[in-house]
DNA sequence: CACCGGGGAGAACGATCGTTCTCGCACCCG
DNA sequence: CGGGTGCGAGAACGATCGTTCTCCCCGGTG
């Protein structure tokens, strides 16, 4: 039971680590110094790094898809629940330690060379376009809007990443899909 | 002299292995094998692997832009040449050692731990987005859409290449723009 | 021919890292 | 109390890698 306690504190670090300076330069020794949790028992809980890097993924995947559906469920109205993505993703970027997305930083990082992280990767995009896609359907928009406003908030995260505007590439995001709904006859309201 | 095809030679092997496969799982010694260039050149041309990388990124750089320059001048009337740009994203996909685009994927891997390589990348997006907005402003279109038709680019170039679903994220891109151009007041041949 | 400077092949070095092993301590069951 | 078992701390191992060094050949110059 102590080890589940172990295990969080241990993607606790990782994800901390992970996000922050990359995958591949950090060692499973910096996460037993940030997380206290001895080498052998990480070993026992991920019998190799690169399980630790898909379960990161993994949970920070459910969060972060459990944040933004919690922001976009403070709003009633389906077209403008399709804007409020943008906002939270506007949100998110001017969070202090925002560094990009996770997953495209580590398909960047791995997706060459781990099928398994390549493969969380692709699950996690996915997740997040079928999301869109409800949300287009709820507002009775047609289903190829939500893979260009897929693409746009693509685009915004890895804009916001390279650039460290904050919350800009969001904004503009937001205005295109904006645009993009109402053109395919959908009703925004303010 | 000699030493020009020699670093034309390095310059090659490195963008081969360097794309493909990563920076960080490319050593040295893989880009000597496949280069020709004995390590001891390869060193006296750049003193460090962050150089030959930098210069990589370089060297792609100015040739990525020129293909796609070259491509939208086969056009003529200047909306039409907006979305010229996504056909040959389209075209790009589809190539068969295409393995997403060089600068995010840099970024992913050593923007945290190389302020060298993520200033190289920031220079080649500006310079992508900078000529997004010629292309917006010789159409007439106000400078905000150009910001709009670079998340569209950048997201399905994330897009095809964690989906290697080849040319289809660039035709919802192109349908995106279109779309916008419209809707901003530009007219659009067929 | 003697010499020298540059270059290639590849060994060597030092650091890092993923992973495993050793050792010693503390706790639990009889 | 006593023996064993699980765990933490950290050393150790083996591989990889960026970088430098050694050694040898070759081509040019007097």
């Amino acid at each position: 039971m102590d080890s589940m306690v172990a295990r969080e504190q241990a993607l606790d670090a990782a994800e901390r680590l992970f996000y922050g300076r990359g995958i591949q330069s950090v060692g499973m020794d910096d996460i037993r110094g940030a997380s206290g949790v001895s080498l052998k028992r990480l070993y026992q809980l991920f019998p190799a790094k690169e399980q630790l890097v898909v379960a990161y993924l993994e949970r920070r995947d459910v969060r972060w898809r459990q944040r933004l559906a919690e922001h976009v469920e403070g709003h009633e109205d389906p077209g403008r629940r399709i804007l409020a993505v943008y906002d939270w993703l506007g949100q998110w970027f001017r969070e202090p330690d925002f560094r990009g997305c996770a997953w495209i930083n580590s398909y960047g990082e791995l997706g060459a060379t781990s099928e398994r992280v390549a493969a969380q990767v692709r699950s996690h995009k996915r997740a997040f376009k079928g999301y869109l896609s409800g949300l287009a359907s709820d507002a009775g928009l047609p289903a190829g809007l939500a893979d260009q406003l897929f693409l746009l908030a693509e685009g915004a995260m890895v804009t916001a990443a390279i650039e460290q505007s904050g919350a800009e590439p969001a904004v503009q995001a937001g205005l295109a899909a904006r645009m993009l709904v109402k053109g395919y006859g959908g009703a925004v309201g303010h």
